[in-house]
DNA sequence: AATGGCCGTTGCGGAGGATGCAATGGCCTC
DNA sequence: GAGGCCATTGCATCCTCCGCAACGGCCATT
């Protein structure tokens, strides 16, 4: 809506890719150089972006420090962290937390498995919406209109051959996930790694959240993890009874 | 230098805050509302601010993302990792590395103690610069001038009896720091709380990153910490030599 | 050592966009 | 049902952002 903060934001996930110099930003927001450069500085006084020894720029530091005051407004995440280590520590595998937030899910949290195995996630990184457990949960909540245009917008990219491969197919699986309360990813990002997920719901019981457990098959078969199930669900209770304030907290009941 | 991205990203830390209405960016920002919710429109096409159920605008989750990307360009950082997983493992206390940027000094990296505390520090947040260790290091290598002019336009704030008071006692302290080749913290930031660090260096001999170990004193005593500090230097100068490419990394040496 | 090219930087006039005003409409309260 | 609060919109005015062209520093090339 507005073009100058409109070219100058567009400068970040640029330089998200890597470092640039003032001709490269120039060229990619298809700019005059002195144009960038204005919009460049404006960016560094606020620390957004960082003028590193060989004059070429990079995203800043200021923009940590912004993600961290972020994340600590995100009260699901205090509250839902503790269960999740506890989680990880009896079963052993990876553990992530995820949120919708305008059509995307990305992960807020992740507690890493406590075996020698490498999981491609990260806190931050917008999830493969049309296969992880966690994103059918937070979509199969959405409301009915809403659920069926977004799903129509989407890519439906084939990770492996039991990826979701159309809207139809992911607008089946969305009511069933929500019907049965719980959802799956089985091999569908990776053909290896398996994955079960429960919703997190505030008070009026829509879905604020969504955690999961994830093992590659080399450790765990797939029947194997859906045996943690249960317990995947009742800490996901837990944490939704402890952020609905049915439980209390830390600080004295009034 | 651009007024209407300057106050576009006015809107970011003072959003951080807290979530706020159209009526109060306005105010705070001393503009129209509808300027105001221009701007707030702008950001939110591009994730940096979310709209709540409540039409009030929070930070929003774009920016773990590209904070995340940000991290993962500092390529310090994933050399460093290994060696700070490998210190904590061994010593059992928190592993901090802290870079300098535009005279603020910030935590990049944490591998937490595996002792029950809880430490008050957060990758991405800024380190209280006048009494942290590793800010010491960072600091102590500017050149002369440079470091002098800083260090006046400081302030000292007394997190405790031991916090350095004025820019006279730090630029001494820098100056020992820089002669003996590391720094400590006793006490300064957090009464119960030692800390000692060592530099990282780059090809050129500059400082390029500081790395420290923590610990409260009910676990161990200053002098007990202090018997570390050849396994931290050791650890850093191993840093250090990895990262001027002195050590061949994963990839095949050409 | 001299030269050419590259890149970042600066000053300036014109044009396009951003600004603030005033009016509308939805929502909640009294 | 009335009043007030807040978000939202259309519009005319003015300001600010834009691209141009010229400068200057740096490096490589001859």
């Amino acid at each position: 809506m507005s073009q100058t903060v409109d070219r100058a934001l567009s400068i970040l996930p640029l330089l998200a890719e890597g470092p640039a110099d003032l001709g490269q930003v120039a060229d990619r927001l298809d700019v005059h150089k002195s144009t960038a450069l204005r919009l460049l500085r404006t960016l560094h006084e606020h620390g957004l972006v960082y003028r590193q020894s060989d004059q070429r720029y990079r995203l800043g530091a200021r923009l940590f420090a912004l993600a961290q005051e972020a994340v600590e407004n995100l009260d699901v995440r205090e509250i839902a962290h503790p269960h999740l280590v506890r989680l990880n520590e009896n079963c052993g595998h990876t553990v992530h937390l995820a949120v919708h937030e305008d059509g995307e899910v990305l992960y807020i949290d992740k507690v890493d498995s406590r075996y020698p195995v490498r999981m491609y996630s990260r806190i931050g990184k917008p999830v493969a919406i049309t296969v992880a457990a966690v994103a059918k949960l937070l979509l199969a909540d959405l409301p009915d209109p809403e659920r069926r245009t977004f799903a129509e917008k989407l890519d439906y990219p084939m990770y492996t051959s039991r990826s979701t491969p159309s809207a139809p197919a992911f607008l089946r699986e969305l009511d069933k996930v929500r019907e049965q309360g719980w959802a799956t990813d089985l091999g569908g990002h990776e053909e290896s790694i398996n994955c079960v997920a429960a919703p997190i719901r505030g008070t009026d019981g829509r879905v604020v959240a969504a955690m999961s457990v994830s093992a590659p098959n080399v450790v765990v078969t797939e029947t194997e993890l859906l045996t943690l199930l249960p317990l995947v669900r009742r800490t996901a209770e837990a944490i939704s009874a402890e952020y609905s304030g049915k439980t209390p907290t830390k600080e004295t009941s009034s």
